[in-house]
RNA sequence: CGCGGGGUGGAGCAGCCUGGUAGCUCGUUGGGCUCAUAACCCAAAGGUCGUCGGUUCAAAUCCGGCCCCCGCAACCA
């Protein structure tokens, strides 16, 4: 399970630009950069790619709607996805939008190879089309000769370019089952070698101008334009220099995609077309495709425009910070299952981990220095220069000294989840800890020994709060910082060093770190 | 027989692959502590793990039937 090498390439999506961004996006989103930003901590140079998907009808209608012209309309919204991931902190390394030059060039150039060896073909494409709904209808979708809503439809015949999808076929069964890695959750893979088991058609990929003129044009068919998925899938390639003569060294760098994280809705795109696709383009597949799963509201319904039920991520934002709602993400919601998310859960998961057990811990422990200590760390030596004679001490920093490489699986397991449930039991250790020692009392006839105490919780706080770094990076910052570690690489050998505070750091009392939410 | 997932104490979830005292967070009850953000610590109550059957010394966990819920079913992103 492990990535194995020393470079980690992870994708969102690109996201649609038909919608502004909401739970769903923001969720793969906010997972992606905490995956990334752990992969970073661990050691690893890194790459992480989202962005907007510009191309398609959607998209010409949304822009019509407004009354501006596509390009307008995308401008617009690939800022609006910016700013939402801004505020989101979302340290991404590419922004990319299908719109940009270099991509549209590496698309139109795929085509072309792929025609010149024959795995594009045209062929008369013909079917029932409802105009007003811009789009075709299965026969059998049909209610009374019309659609499902009652709209009229017509018959349409019309040239359409085809990409050989079915030869792939067994080359794409034979990929999964060798790499056992390359879908994830095991279910989804599953579902995918079932899906498998049926012939595979050819995937069409474009469409006439006369019908949608918002595309990549085909190179060797003015006419025409390329149909979404063939436009879209490959800006994970393009975006790291695919088809680029002049980048072939990132492309070699970076190629393949370490992780592509999806949600299960475009399983399939991503599973069966995309692989196809780089099988007929000679490059080989991502290693591992992860379908999450979807954030649904209390009624279990999914959460989506048309049920009027959008959680917007900036208001929870709102209730608990940005980070509450990132650690919330991550940590209540085991990747690839759906989830629910509400303000009761989101509250309460903070107040439980962040503003009970750690801000709580912090408070305590900075609170007996400031008073006993006169707010700086004594010096190690001065307690006593070891913890070992007290049974609770030597368990707890056994606990903290195997933290990291437990965490460290989790997340290279895909369950960041789970990863930070390690951290959350090693705070509530400390907390129990110093109900143990008590050094509020032993401060009276044992200052040393409340002293090593304290320097142990600190301890504690200190690794918590790298670990958690990639998940809270503002809040566990701030929280370095009072214990007087500013200056702490973020680097994994720090996860290491114990005792890693230095004698008389001066550690900040300050307000709580994370004010507890009141339900009114 | 289209494919896949789910049904675990009041709520939300883990555990199931690699069978062996049913775990976590919240909530409830009682107690402790009083350094701290009414927080922290201890203890208790509460589950025949959807249902029926099978395999096994032993099943939430493996196998089969059934009942409910959900997603996918390709040219809708």
């Amino acid at each position: 399970m492990s990535l194995g090498n020393d470079k980690f390439y992870i994708t969102t999506p690109l996201y649609y630009v038909n919608d502004k961004p909401h739970v769903g996006t923001a969720y793969c989103t906010i997972t992606a950069d905490v995956l990334n930003r752990y992969h970073k901590l661990f050691g690893r140079e890194t790459f992480f790619l989202t962005g907007v998907d510009e191309h398609g009808q959607k998209c010409q209608q949304a822009a019509q709607k407004r009354g501006l012209e596509p390009q307008a309309h995308c401008d617009d919204m690939a800022l609006r996805f910016k700013e939402a991931w801004q505020e989101l902190n979302i340290d991404y390394d590419l922004f990319f939008r299908t719109t940009d030059d270099y991509h549209k060039q590496g698309v139109q150039k795929s085509l072309q190879q792929l025609l010149d060896q024959g795995d594009i073909y045209s062929k008369d494409y013909s079917g029932w089309y409802c105009v007003s709904d811009e789009m075709f209808y299965p026969e059998k979708d049909l209610v009374d000769g019309k659609t499902p809503e009652g709209k009229e439809v017509i018959w349409i015949e019309e040239k359409n370019y085809f990409f050989k999808m079915s030869k792939y076929q067994q080359a794409l069964i034979q990929h999964i089952e060798d790499h056992p890695d390359f879908i994830h959750p095991e279910s989804r893979r599953n579902e995918v070698l079932g899906f498998l088991r049926q012939p595979l058609g050819d995937l069409s990929i474009s469409r006439p101008k006369s019908r949608l003129s918002w595309g990549v044009e085909i190179p060797f068919d003015p006419e025409h334009v390329t149909y979404v998925w063939f436009d879209a899938l490959l800006n994970y390639a393009t975006a790291v220099g695919f088809q680029q003569p002049e980048r072939q060294k990132d492309f070699a760098k970076w190629w393949p995609a370490s992780f592509h994280l999806l949600g299960k809705d475009i399983l399939t795109t991503h599973a069966v077309y995309w692989p196809t696709m780089l099988m007929a383009l000679g490059v080989p597949p991502p290693k591992t495709l992860f379908a999450h799963g979807w954030i649904l509201n209390k009624d279990q319904g999914k959460m989506s425009k048309s049920q009027g039920e959008v959680i917007n991520p900036l208001d929870l934002k709102n209730l608990v910070g940005v980070d509450g709602l990132r650690y919330y993400l991550v940590r209540d919601i085991h990747l690839g299952n759906d989830a629910p998310i509400s303000e009761e859960l989101v509250v309460n998961r903070y107040n439980t981990d962040l503003a009970n057990n750690m801000g709580n811990l912090y408070s305590r422990s900075s609170n007996l220095i400031d008073k006993y200590f006169a707010g700086v760390t004594p010096s190690l030596m001065d307690v006593g220069g070891h913890w070992g004679e007290d049974p609770s001490a030597v368990n707890l920093i056994e606990l903290l000294q195997k933290t990291p490489e437990l965490l460290r699986r989790e997340v290279e397991a895909f369950s960041p989840s789970r990863a930070l449930e390690h951290v959350v039991q090693l705070l509530n250790q400390a907390n129990k800890y110093l109900e143990e020692t008590a050094p509020w009392k032993m401060a009276k006839e044992d200052l040393p020994g409340a002293g090593r105490v304290l320097l142990l919780s600190l301890e504690v706080l200190r690794l918590s709060a790298l670990l958690l770094y990639p998940v809270m990076p503002a809040k566990m910052e701030e929280l370095l910082s009072r214990l007087g570690q500013s200056q702490e690489p973020k680097d994994w050998s720090r996860a290491k060093t114990f005792p890693a505070i230095a004698p008389s750091t001066p550690i900040q009392k300050g307000s709580p770190l994370f004010q507890r939410y009141q339900a009114s």
